[in-house]
DNA sequence: GCCGAAAAAGTTACCGCTAACGCAAAACAG
DNA sequence: CTGTTTTGCGTTAGCGGTAACTTTTTCGGC
């Protein structure tokens, strides 16, 4: 006695354009996904007819009877700032122009939720994992998901065993410092993002040892969340302790640099006259806030790019050694920084 | 002859873990999913084993052994804008709550595209998909779409047979438009986004309509594409031609208002003293710029969340009319708008 | 005209899981 | 104590494709 029969999703299926095609379903299925052992006019017949009929392979039986699916994974945290979101698209175009779907999740900075989004997306069986999670946590996780599935790394290093796509942060903070003491400045403050990141960090180990060559005591130092509203609030506090004791200040990104720029001006201070304002980011708006920003270009379009890149290579060419990319910073000199009025108060 | 055996991926299977907890292969699959119909002894007995096995579930096995997935589609179009990236994150998070995964996709302004990324989606036999294109284009391709799988569309509406979120984009420019006539300004200009899209044209047709009742004649027209750079040029064009006929403007986004600020400044035009300057987005920046910017604040977050719900909606009560809902705008009075400074000198 | 190789197509056995049904034992109703 | 549900699990037959192998056809070379 027959069961009943399942019911389908109405979606005509290979054994349907195979039926009325009068070819077997394998044959289809090469008319579908290669040029080899078919003939030229099988295929075409086979083609119109999927067109006619808009057959759409079924893309879980494809990926369970290959054991491999087209999707790539983008674990990614705070994605509703500018840099991952850049990050985003460019791996979702790149990723499209090689006929793979990105599959993203967001998690938050708490380390375990990498591992439950790790298997979530393992259980897609996707090709490969990019992961943007840039903060400061136990490395060890990586290399160990590193082995389970090809992972690109974006903003964090672990070593040879996984690719990786990095800012060279602490150059970008050497290059701002610098050019604000190039311009005099003896006492700067520092108004960065959450401690917890990578990219903060760096930076402000940098920004210290470029004062500490300087033989300069370095300023106050204040940390906000890479917002703007966050970072006028830690401005306001910075000027309520410190004004006088500064003459450039630092910002984490060009959002922060505009809460800092609200406060500065609301207590009157002008920039770059008095103070000069340099930050990281260089996103679209940054030369066009008055004073334009004089900031450190990130391309998180880039790490997008490249970062599918690594993955590519890394499933074309099994052997060979991971890639290991260094994103060089720019600085974008612009109207927020100028020489300091008052040399060599001290230092 | 048996056959050489296909080699899979290494991860364990339901049928090692089935065998390994001596029960069938169905038993593990109700202990995964369901509480029902399984001893408390059995499920427990087999989660640790799950669990210590680090089994999980095949995903493209499920969806294809069940004909449907975990997944809910996203086709999106300038995902790099802030808007757009609110939207998404917001969806993720509501989708992951309940279990789901995200899949992205970003899209150019060719209708075309539409049809291939909805196919690209489909394949994956996606719950649902939610559909960010808010250009004016024919809307039939929508209804079409909608019949082959759960679609909810945001910032579009084309009846009743399907679902929709969308912004009351007239309302928020005649809250604006309104506001500023209230200042007294009589000539006023429009810095508007790209013509393509819904809410550039029905904010345009909404001013002219405010400007039309109040028996005023519309002052000049641009267009950018919703960012500062391009803003910028086009203000830096309005000032070149109509200098001195228009005492307020209308951006169409806040990042447009940077631009526009920008050319205001260095044609040494005071805001809001000489001209007011209004825009819609309200991102979080816009409070903190200065001037800060008086914004018709678009709930963008929102839309990712209860798009999500609708979609939620509409897979669990089949049978109900699917929901069509609106966002209000909400205007936030700041820094950039100010009473006219040149009363009636015409209308 | 025959042979062997290559090309074109078909067959079979899965991929890893779930729906649907089967069936004994336990729980329950009367 | 008997008949009916319910519970707890197993069995079977797919879901819709692809890999690997087999068979049939074509075709060039001698």
């Amino acid at each position: 006695m027959p069961r009943r029969r399942r019911v389908g999703t109405g979606a005509p299926t290979i054994a349907e354009v195979a039926a009325r095609a009068g070819v077997s379903t394998q044959t289809v299925s090469r008319a579908i996904r290669s040029r080899s052992r078919i003939s030229v006019e099988t295929r075409e017949r086979v083609l119109n007819l999927v067109r006619e009929m808009g057959y759409l392979p079924n893309r879980n039986a494809q990926s369970l009877a290959s054991t491999k699916s087209n999707l790539v994974g983008l674990i990614t945290h705070a994605l509703a700032n500018i840099g991952p979101t850049q990050t985003l698209v460019q791996l979702e175009e790149a990723a499209k122009a090689r006929g793979f779907n990105v599959i993203v999740t967001d998690i938050d900075e708490n380390p375990h939720s990498i591992r439950a989004a790790f298997d979530q997306l393992c259980a897609y069986r996707v090709l490969g994992i990019q992961v943007n999670f840039p903060l400061r946590i136990d490395f060890g996780v990586f290399r160990d998901l590193g082995r389970r599935v090809p992972v690109v790394l974006h903003d964090v290093r672990v070593g040879p065993e996984v690719a990786s796509v990095v800012f060279r942060h602490a150059k970008g903070a050497q290059l701002l410092t610098e050019h604000l003491l190039g311009l005099g400045h003896r006492r700067l403050a520092y108004l960065g993002g959450p401690k917890t990141w990578i990219a903060e960090h760096e930076r402000r180990q940098s920004w210290l040892r470029v004062l500490r060559r300087a033989r300069l005591k370095p300023g106050p130092v204040f940390h906000g969340d890479w917002g703007a509203a966050t970072a006028y609030a830690q401005a306001k506090e910075l000027l309520r302790r410190h004004r006088g004791a500064f003459s450039a200040v630092v910002a984490g990104s060009d959002l922060m640099a505009v809460g800092l720029l609200r406060a500065l001006n609301e207590a009157g201070i002008a920039v770059p006259a008095e103070v000069s304002v340099g930050s990281f980011g260089d996103f679209p708006f940054a030369g066009l806030l008055t004073p334009s920003l004089t900031t450190v270009r990130q391309d998180f379009a880039q790490v997008g790019r490249l970062g599918f890149a690594c993955l590519l290579s890394a499933l074309e060419n099994p052997g060979s050694p991971l890639q290991q990319l260094d994103l060089e910073p720019a600085l974008q000199i612009r109207e927020s920084t100028a020489p300091a009025a008052d040399r060599g108060s001290e230092g």
